[in-house]
DNA sequence: CGCTAATTTGAGTGACTTCAAGCACAGTGG
DNA sequence: CCACTGTGCTTGAAGTCACTCAAATTAGCG
């Protein structure tokens, strides 16, 4: 972690089609603009821990962060993966809890720390905001609870196949439809929550199914129909 | 569902210590009040349906409802259960989105129904309220993820442990420490999120280890230490 | 410095075990 | 009498363990 020469204005992120800030005066802009921090983190940096008391949320200008829980025995699970224009931190923030989760960097980041004050003052203050924010904590709740659903329903073949379309979704496939994130078996098996070998196993089996490619890290989604359907999604 | 001849004031839920609301003016709290519809439901009645769009939210004043999603094949999966004091639906109004969940009657109950318009004005006019409506959602949002860890990480026995008490801790127990909340073992399966058959084994294993009673459907907490070490929490 | 040597980390495989799901069927009690 | 509970048995999916191999890092040292 270290401060940037050039730190993104909320002007900037703004012009680029960032959401959250869209309802927000130029006045109230400029405040969360002037009271932000804004600082560079490598990979394997770890933004805030479980537990921790957090005084303010991030917003995420640049990299990918991974949101994950410790379970007992220390497993990982994956929680969420936060990119450009995501937020992280503000569920605790508004809880008024300690964080349940620990935010670490997969690839390098740049992130907007906004305190607390300046969160609660906006959300006093400019109700489309607040209802912005609300529409977002919805939105994620949503997404968990059917993340529960499949968890506890789908077999790790299907999760397995949802996960990969998932973060297709999320990150985008490039020209030689390789997925545009770089995870590591474990991570993978964390997100689906079933043993690293598991992963392995079933991603060499897709392979021979034509399904994917597989070349290191890189994941290319050949058969998009077929993952589908094995997801039954 | 019908109507009531006694329908309860929003007063009056506040009198008994209803949160939610607290913050709300007098004359605020009049406009709910006046613009609500109350309602008696018997066991078994489906308030809203998994795809439904809802326009308003419901305040649960007296009895149980199950919230769950229908997987593939139909199996459901039990994400919580609402009783006096909670609210259901309010995060398909907040985000715009369609009910992502069923919402049904176990036990004979009696809902607030409250239109979107006096939510969203709420939301406009009053922050306090904004912010324990964000709060509630956050805390709900927390649980999921939980629970998500639970589900991916931990064994049938150690969760259904953990739920045993989760219900004891939302529903207490009766002075001969009878569990006050009264599920089938199908419903127990669907919130454990394994097969009616575990749950049946596990809760005989649990009453020959002493750790519970089992009388039909009232189950008793003989032994919460035990649990919590079985559920590992 | 440069160039091995040593260590770590991640990917992959095979053998074995176990947990829990599924099926079939027998009570039981409201 | 039908929905719910309970039991025995079987099978399969997935976890665990033990290992190899390759690549990437770090250390060591002339």
């Amino acid at each position: 972690m270290k401060n940037l020469q050039h730190v993104p204005t909320c002007e900037e992120c703004l012009a680029n089609g960032h959401e959250l800030f869209k309802d927000l005066t130029p006045e109230e802009l400029e405040i969360v603009n002037n009271g932000k921090g804004c600082s560079l983190y490598k990979r394997g940096n770890i933004i805030y821990h479980e537990g921790n008391r957090i005084n303010g949320f991030y917003c995420v200008n640049r990299g990918i962060i991974k949101i994950y829980k410790t379970g007992i025995d220390g497993k990982e699970q994956i929680i969420r993966f936060a990119k450009w224009g995501d937020i992280i931190g503000f569920r605790s923030v508004l809880s008024k809890e300690l964080a349940c989760t620990t935010a670490k960097v997969i690839d390098d980041a740049i992130l907007c720390f906004i305190p607390s004050e300046n969160l609660f003052s906006l959300v006093k203050n400019n109700p489309a905001f607040s209802i912005r924010l609300m529409q977002l904590t919805c939105r994620e709740l949503g997404e968990s609870n059917n993340f529960i659903t499949d968890i506890a329903q789908k077999t790790v073949r299907e999760r397995l196949a949802e996960i990969l379309l998932l973060l297709m979704e999320n990150f985008n496939l490039d020209d030689d439809k390789v997925l545009q994130i770089s995870l590591t078996r474990e991570e993978l098996a964390n997100m689906v929550g079933t043993a690293t070998e598991s992963v392995i196993r079933l991603l060499s089996e897709f392979k021979s199914d034509r399904l994917i490619d597989l070349h290191g890290r890189k994941i290319s989604l050949l058969d998009i129909p077929g993952l589908k359907k094995i997801a039954s999604f």
